[in-house]
DNA sequence: CTGATTGCAAACATTTTGCATGCTG
DNA sequence: CAGCATGCAAAATGTTTGCAATCAG
């Protein structure tokens, strides 16, 4: 019901297939691509075409509900917009862990005065190995 | 010469296209996409294939001589392997300035503390204008 | 001369577009 | 029932692979 206000609060339909990814999404705290959403839509019988998924992340996006995020491999993540937040991603098996606390500080004042760039945002990645990969 | 030298330290073979690639690289003080490195390289009369950068590309990134970055647009870019800095994006006008100063503190060590997780390289890009597209 | 490097064709993966059908409001 | 949303087919884009021809050492 929280998504299905968001919904209609954007001038939206509420579909099964939109209420579908968007509590899928929810649920998972790291970003899922295109084919992982799919998988799970498949598994719990929800019928959505591919085509459709691309275009509900395009809807979103626009809509500032979903935040498109891409790492090293080619592809875009999705994620439920936010808090602003960094990942964690770990070279070995691929898992994404997403840090809430901010852990850095981005002198953006500086960049503006020194390159006279006006930073509207930013991302950070961290790289390496997890807890489980760290300890095989 | 300096290339030259490189190559063969890497016990690589020393070609035009792979001597022509890297001074471009290195002249660009900005990540190049592929069609970018072609452009270039027919417009100095170099004659390359698509297929041969790509796979120029994956051999400088395996022996470090190169670095490949990931922006927001769906493809990579490859620029000079050299001192860690970060990436000013324009938002406007898709320009791309590196800069070299830290600008950042990142704390690897608090990340390793509260999440397992252990760093071993970060990316940071800025999007926002950059001074000619803000002036507009 | 030997094997690394290249070019061409074709395959692949991801994302986008066109159009007719169907469902939400 | 009007128009947004979806499915299917097909195209566009970026990247990878196979294989034979070529060039560097």
């Amino acid at each position: 019901m929280e998504w299905k206000h968001t919904l209609k609060e954007n001038r939206l339909r509420v579909t099964p297939a939109r209420m579908a990814v968007l509590e899928l999404l929810e649920k998972k705290d790291a970003p899922m691509d295109i084919q992982a959403i799919l998988a799970e839509l498949s598994a719990s019988s929800i019928p959505c075409d591919q085509v459709t998924v691309y275009r509900m992340m395009e809807t979103f996006v626009e809509k500032g509900m979903v935040k498109q995020v891409n790492f090293e491999d080619g592809k875009f993540r999705y994620e439920i917009e936010g808090e602003h937040h960094h990942h964690l991603v770990c070279e070995q098996c691929g898992s994404i862990q997403a840090i809430h606390d901010p852990c850095l500080a981005v002198s953006e004042t500086e960049v503006k005065q020194k390159y006279n760039f006006q930073i509207t945002r930013h991302h950070l990645e961290f790289f390496g190995l997890c807890q489980s990969c760290a300890n095989l």
